[in-house]
DNA sequence: AAGCGCGTCAACCGCAATTAG
DNA sequence: GCTAATTGCGGTTGACGCGCT
């Protein structure tokens, strides 16, 4: 039975992909695209090793070059989404830290759904991650918002709920919703300094023990790119 | 123990913008 | 300047883990 060989991204607290997962995963989704053959579904730690390996010969630009040679079956667009959000040497992998949602919370605020130029002042973390942690932090806030507001004032309510910070696709209209989502930051910073461990911390804590048992490529990966570890070997 | 619902996140899709010929 | 190819972006989907009942 193989051993377990990293977490998708040190991000979750325990929250592990095995081998026997990710083939599990594969064997399931992984799809053969209707034209020309090419592969669809999770990548492989093999497909991994391949394209940073000629990224590193060709750089990240030409992709679709980069797909043809490579011999993966994959296309120049499916390569580039692959090295951008997950293989990059420069991405963080780990949670958001408190500063950085703050600043994702008064970026958004400014500039709506400019997932890219949000990333982009945030060092480390994609347009893909910031998207994923709006979606599902911030809704879940303007949920409990909603809540507060329910609960506090049935009055004012009615134009209350009309605010636009309900989907992901609005932008929050006003200074008043902006700063009531950085009280509720705040307050969960709270909560979370309490009740969890930090996942870095955790992360750190995992690789280090497992340094003496052969690592997997993501896991070399994850030392020599990772500000937590100066020089991997 | 099983089933269900929810949260998370990697990856796909479609379209717009940019670049190459 | 035009067209085709490529790249980039934002929205969406779906698999999976986890907690609750």
């Amino acid at each position: 039975m193989a051993s377990p060989i990293y977490p998708t991204k040190p991000r979750r607290l325990l929250k592990w992909k095995t081998s026997s997962m990710a083939s599990t995963r594969e064997t399931r989704t992984l799809m053969v695209g209707m034209e020309q053959g090419t592969r669809k579904g999770p990548w492989t730690e093999q497909e991994d090793l391949q394209l940073v390996c000629y990224v590193s010969l060709f750089g990240d630009r030409r992709w679709d070059f980069i797909a043809k040679i490579s011999g993966l079956k994959r296309t120049g667009k499916s390569c580039r989404l692959r090295w951008v959000n997950y293989l990059h040497p420069d991405l963080k992998h780990g949670r958001m830290t408190p500063e950085e949602e703050h600043l994702i919370v008064e970026l958004h605020s400014k500039w709506g759904n400019k997932w890219s130029q949000i990333a982009g002042r945030l060092p480390g973390r994609t347009d893909n991650e910031i998207k994923n942690y709006w979606r599902t932090h911030m809704r879940k806030m303007a949920q409990e918002r909603k809540k507060n507001l329910h609960s506090s004032s049935s009055s004012s309510s009615t134009s209350l709920t009309s605010l636009s910070i309900e989907t992901s696709t609005n932008r929050m209209e006003n200074q008043e919703e902006v700063s009531f989502l950085l009280t509720m930051l705040e307050e969960k910073e709270q909560e979370v300094m309490v009740k969890v461990y930090p996942m870095d911390q955790l992360w750190n804590e995992i690789v280090t023990s497992d340094s003496n048992s052969g690592l997997s490529f993501k896991q070399y990966k994850a030392m020599e790119y990772s500000p937590l570890w100066e020089s991997p070997i």
